[in-house]
Order: structure tokens, then C-alpha cells, then sequence
DNA sequence: GCTTGACATTGACGTAACGTTAAGGTGTAA
DNA sequence: TTACACCTTAACGTTACGTCAATGTCAAGC
């Protein structure tokens, strides 16, 4: 029931370094690390993993992954659901651009004329892309957030995202070696707790784990 | 019929940037380059454009897109044949991750059993890849090449590989300032035409001059 | 004729998601 | 114990652009 991280990659399709930079991300931990360094994985990784590669399919990047399935509110089964119609509608691209191409071969050929438009049906994922990361969305706390977030003019936007930096930094531009409990700290984290209740959505720690494990590994700080 | 560079992308539904990278590396030239420095595009363009967007889609790399199409025996319309093939294998492959994606919720849900393979099942791209890979290889030139290649040992290999570069270095080399015309990179070039008859297929200097540019743009000389 | 705003240019540095190489430690089958 | 396939970290390389910055150009309206 352990693998190793050749077994789990063999068995997913990647290689080792892909899994070695996941775990490097925070995106997926080993179940288990040896005394020896060595990863070993579980069922439930596997799990896990097929989970980012679905969401790695659908374009998604890897810290939106991870902050999605960060998220308290993370449904598997409504994410998988979500899932599979976000392929239809890869599908239904794939179907448009097969179109595209018919009518291409059939201009080529000389049967048949195109508008400039026409000629690049399908391929502007955009279109497609917005249709997709409305289903992650549809949770009741992302439609939340975004309804507050574009109901701000665009002042006050920047306004927001300002005092976002201002308390990230606060955040983490105290000393290094100040540990996690200390109070600066945790007082620093409240306010950025208040902050993002204040004008985004009501989130839980784990959620702001995952954010702050971003900042931390943002070299700007 | 000129196109201005913000036209041509927004037809096609990519950025400037992408459309002036593309010119860098010398994939898709400018029909015109106007008094001001401004790129202007035709109808040729857009085709051209389209067939980049269609490899692209099936994840070819750029670079290999431009090898391809700088081809004396690039056929346009076995190319657009290979490209739906090659898309109908993708829409397969989604079709897959549907099915897989379908037992995972039966399994989630409690209905059903799914291998530790099944799990990623339609994930790997190397398999549907090599088989949209040889698609292009069925002009006849690909194939000789892949054929007489295949049939050498690995230390045989090496040694090509090594004569390749050998050459090459002496294709590039040179002074800087000594003109393409000078003679030594002449023989050099003729030198390399006939390396490559030799170790691959009869390939034309068109195909050489893709070749010679890729290597230009290569830091390493 | 002049301003304005959307468009164009060339650098040049930044980014994501790994690939690749180096230099070494580990596990196990023969 | 020797081989060999596997594991580790560290660090630099790559692709296909994104994203400034600094500057030049064109068409429309006053």
C-alpha cells in the first residue's frame, strides 16, 4: 500500500520530478517520509494527484490548485462533477476547431470560402476558459466573494489590494526568527484574517494557511 | 487586405506579444515591414498563422513547428488531414478522462472499484502523443529518416551525434564577420548536407537553411 | 496646426512548470 | 560485496510567452 515516488509516477504517468516539484509547491506531500528522505505515497495520494491532474487538464495553475483544494468548503464529488463538464466543453472546442479545419481543407481545395473570422474559430480558449472557472465558482463562498470584489469601484480596489500588501508584508517582515506563536505575528495574522472577511468572503484558517504558505514562498519577501 | 499587428491578433484571438515572438524566432515573418518599423500582414499570413495555432494545439513545440513548415515537401493539405486525425485522437483522449473521471465518482460514491491504473487512465499524453507524432512522419522523406536511423546501434548513434555537432561548431565557428559567402562555411555547409544525406534522408537546402537558423539562435555558438 | 489617445517599436527582465545534470547516499538481488 | 537501479538535494536551463519601460507614430477632432 506504499509507493514509491518512481511507483506513483510510473503509475500516473509523470515523472519523479514532477512529484518531487509538487511536494516542493506544498501541492501534494508525500503520506510518509523514511528516515532515509525517502517519499513513500498511499491510496490517498493517488487520489490527491489525480485530482491535480485534472485540474492541471483543465489549464488550471498549480497555485490556483492549490488553493482550491485548500479551501474547507473543497467538495469532491461537486469538483469532479465540475470536472467533467469543464472536458465537454473541451470537447466542444476540439469539435469547433475540427470545423475550422473541414472548412480550411475545403477553401484549400477550392470549394468553399472563409471569413477572416472563421478561419480561427476554436482556437481562442478564452471564450472556453471563462465557461470553465465559472463551475469552480459556483460555491456559494466564491460567488460571494466575487459579488463583493466587483460591486468596489476601481479606486477602491486598489485601495483594498494596497492594504493587502501592507498587511502581508506585516506579515512576514518581522524578523525571520520569529517563530510562528509569536504575538506580533498572530496579531498580524488576525487583522489579515478581519481583512479578507472584511471585503472578500468569509474564509477559515486552513484557507489562509494556504495563502500565507504563498507568500512565504514569494521571493519578494 | 494589410492587417496591422493588433488586428492579426485579435482575429486569431493571441496577443501582440506572441505575434512579435513569433517573428523573432522567424516563425511567421511579416508580410511587409512599413518605413516606421510597423509589421504588416496579409491573407497568406493568416493561413500561415492558423497552420502555427493547429500545431500548436496538438503541442508541438515552436520550434519544431518551424522545421516542419520550412520543409520543401510540406504539403498543406496532408498537413490539415494529419491535424484532424490528430485532433480526433484528442477528443478520444478527453473521452477517456470522462470514463475515468465517471468511475472515480462511482467509486467516491461508494459503487465501484477502480486498480490503482484505472485511476489515471487517459492522463498520459506519451501514448495518444506518439501516435499524433507519427502522423506527420508518413511523408516518405520522415520515414526513411526514422528507418535508417532506428537501424543503428547506440554507439553508432553517439557518433553521429557527436559528427553532427562537430560539424556544426564548424558551420558557426568561424569569425563572426566572415560573410555566409565566404568559402570555408560553404564547404562546411556542403560538408553538413552531405552528413545528413548520409545519416538521415536526402533533405533540401531549404530544409538546411531551418536547420542552420535553429542553430543560430542557439546561445551555445 | 495641435493635441490626444490608441496604437506601434525595441529592449529587457520575470514567470510557470518542470527538464536536466551533478554529486552523492540507499536497497536489494546475485 | 559488488552491482545496479533507485533515492536525495542543489542548482542551473528551457519554452513561450507576460509585463514593464521608454519612446515613436497615426488618425480624429478641435
Amino acid at each position: 500500500m506504499a509507493y514509491t515516488i518512481k511507483e506513483i509516477a510510473d503509475l500516473a504517468g509523470v515523472t519523479t520530478r514532477t512529484i518531487r516539484y509538487y511536494d516542493e509547491i506544498g501541492l501534494l506531500d508525500p503520506a510518509l517520509t523514511g528516515d532515509n528522505g525517502y517519499r513513500y505515497y498511499d491510496q490517498d495520494s493517488l487520489l490527491s494527484l489525480q485530482q491535480i491532474l485534472f485540474f492541471r487538464e483543465l489549464d488550471v495553475p498549480l497555485k490556483e490548485i492549490q488553493l482550491i483544494m485548500s479551501r474547507r468548503d473543497f467538495n469532491l464529488l461537486s469538483t469532479l462533477e465540475n470536472h467533467r463538464s469543464a472536458l465537454h466543453i473541451k470537447v466542444r472546442r476540439l469539435d469547433t476547431l475540427i470545423d475550422t479545419l473541414d472548412q480550411t481543407i475545403a477553401t484549400v481545395k477550392g470549394d468553399g470560402t472563409m471569413s477572416d473570422k472563421d478561419v480561427f474559430k476554436g482556437f481562442d480558449e478564452n471564450q472556453y476558459e471563462d465557461e470553465v472557472r465559472e463551475r469552480w465558482g459556483d460555491s456559494p463562498r466564491y460567488a460571494e466573494s466575487q459579488a463583493k470584489w466587483s460591486s468596489y469601484s476601481e479606486e477602491q480596489k486598489e485601495a483594498i489590494k494596497a492594504e493587502g500588501g501592507r498587511l502581508a508584508v506585516r506579515m512576514v517582515s518581522k524578523d525571520p526568527n520569529t517563530s510562528p506563536n509569536d504575538s506580533d505575528v498572530q496579531v498580524a495574522i488576525g487583522e489579515y484574517h478581519a481583512y479578507l472577511n472584511k471585503y472578500f468572503y468569509t474564509c477559515d484558517i486552513s484557507f489562509l494557511r494556504g495563502l500565507a504558505d504563498n507568500w512565504v514562498q514569494d521571493p519578494r519577501f
